[in-house]
DNA sequence: TTGAAAGCGTTACCAT
DNA sequence: ATGGTAACGCTTTCAA
């Protein structure tokens, strides 16, 4: 049952046909068996002649024409940034992708990188995915989700620091954690507050919400102030920065994340400014490398906490469309006070 | 022209039948007017009442009716790795992704997590990609590669440490970024040399070549030595290590990378070890991070260098399959020595 | 227990 | 210049 009965068989990439005609059965019979089909009988003889020569012809199905036939996939999308992912998002999609491939769904990335949001959107809709997950910083606009939803999507769902009118959303409110870290600084007695801000275009979409918390808690207390400082993440940026640092009057500062701090703390350093002593820095992420540094940089702790996983969410989107929209917040921060402020 | 024939039709994802019996035309009419085929002639007339009527109703084609019906498609397979990418595989698959999409390509994440090896090429075979690139990390075999070629993949590429039989290979040979951190520490007068080797599993694809790249610069010198330094990327690891460091008689150490090097360097600091003066410490990445340190780090840099954009090589071989697979060395190494050794 | 046939959305060929 | 029709690979309903 191994010979091949026509040589051109092996040239061209083997179709069921081709294994129903090696096996001496139908189309049909060779879906059944292949699919494991309970609805309908067939011998074990034949079920072991059809899976023998499947193998012996190395048959594999043919994604595209199954879900054209089946009239829907289980594709769900993940249109990709051009944005450098966070440790935390990294993670979080690397549990997405398990949770969904144990529920039976396909999971794909797909690099939008070049193209113009309507192009993008256009594009994602030509795959027919059953459900799209927008990470920040892809070009998602109400529009685009009307054009996916006409398209097939069961469930769009938006991830990041804010949501968008009318799709799901998963949201990691940054305003929490420039929130904590000004609390923190505010409960340690510094009032004087400096916020570094990114230059690197992208980090915007996170860098302002920070800001946005910081400066909401320290409304609560009267006296404090807070200052936006623009930081390119360079050397030479921050050593101007630092130069020109007591100009400033600040008593502390919230460094957007780790590596910002690291930067801005060693430039502070080199030119004379102590930390804590003078002024107290904290960062987020909470990075391994930080507690390396001397002092040992403070940071504002993140991590997602979900009251459903949010694979099980999206299978239940899928499952049940057309609800209203549904936003869960899932950042929670903390701020980790270690030596440096 | 924007009214609806039938209620039917908002319910219903718009196929190309629709558009052609809104705009009153025929299906074949739709595909040329939306394709831009220059074959036949269509009057202004009707690509106007075509085009508008496919606005109207929000049409897009479908991705895996026009694959299948052309027998191939342009989808490029990157599975991905549950390992953690470096800044310079990110940096290479962001710029192939947009160069392969100019070559018209569409490019796909498919992520492998927690799949056998079968399973996942099968997954990937399913799909019929024209192209594969797997990174190292993801599980493929001769048999795989077998498997992915008679579904019809007219090319395989594999990207890392080292080639895979029967495919081509986009050689990333780690080898000689622990050469080149050896050869110049044998430069400075370094002669007992320790590797650090990551304990974290996964990381020994790209460790091993390290380290043998750095016992094979040993050999060039007489009364060199090396020695391999098992090391978790913990404080507590570290600091075990570095609390026998005076007994290892070591006078240098190549610490794997930029991260390990950082959390090593403190520790012998902590310890009261001089760094570079009783031991020199290298690392490799060339991070920002660690010019912040002092002293400040000395670092292996690499880049990839290509001859052709890989994008072009891939779209070559898959105009032009069946050759020999091709093989080509991207890994540049080059030391910059700083004030750590 | 098996086979024939229809149909998913597209495009290419051959008529009109 | 435009329209009918067949075919891509697969699943499923119905009939034998």
């Amino acid at each position: 049952m191994s010979q091949l009965p026509e040589q051109f068989a092996r040239t061209s990439v083997p179709t069921s046909a081709d294994v129903a005609q090696a096996a001496g059965v139908s189309r049909a019979t060779v879906s059944y068996v292949l699919n494991d089909n309970t609805t309908v009988r067939i011998s074990d003889a034949t079920r072991r002649r059809v899976r023998a020569a499947a193998f012996d012809l190395g048959y594999v199905p043919h994604a595209a024409a199954r879900s054209l036939r089946a009239g829907h996939s289980r594709m769900v999308l993940l249109p990709a940034t051009h944005l450098p992912a966070g440790l935390l998002q990294r993670r979080f999609f690397t549990d997405l992708q398990s949770d969904l491939r144990r529920l039976d769904y396909t999971v794909v990335q797909y690099g939008s990188a070049g193209l113009d949001p309507d192009e993008a959107v256009r594009a994602w809709a030509e795959l027919r995915p059953v459900a799209v997950v927008a990470p920040a910083g892809v070009p998602l606009t109400p529009h685009g989700i009307g054009m996916l939803t006409r398209s097939g999507a069961k469930a769009v769902i938006t991830l990041g620091p804010q949501p968008v009118e009318g799709a799901h959303a998963l949201v990691l409110d940054q305003r929490e954690v420039g929130g904590s870290a000004v609390r923190h600084l505010l409960s340690r007695g510094r009032r004087r507050i400096g916020v570094v801000m990114p230059r690197e275009p992208g980090l915007a979409l996170f860098s302002e919400p920070r800001l946005a918390g910081a400066l909401q808690a320290a409304e609560a207390c009267a006296g404090a102030r807070v200052r936006r400082l623009p930081l390119r993440y360079e050397e030479a940026s921050a050593a101007e920065l630092a130069a020109r640092w007591r100009t400033l009057g600040l008593d502390s500062v919230f460094a957007y994340d780790d590596e910002y701090a690291m930067l801005l703390m060693r430039a502070l350093q080199d030119a004379g400014v102590e930390v804590p002593a003078e002024t107290a820095v904290v960062g987020a992420g909470d990075l391994m490398l930080g507690r390396l540094l001397r002092p040992r940089l403070s940071s504002v702790s993140m991590e997602l906490a979900t009251a459903q996983p949010p694979a099980e969410m999206i299978d239940r989107l899928v499952r049940n469309p057309g609800g209203a929209p549904e936003r869960h917040d899932l950042l929670r921060a903390r701020t980790v006070a270690r030596e440096s402020g």
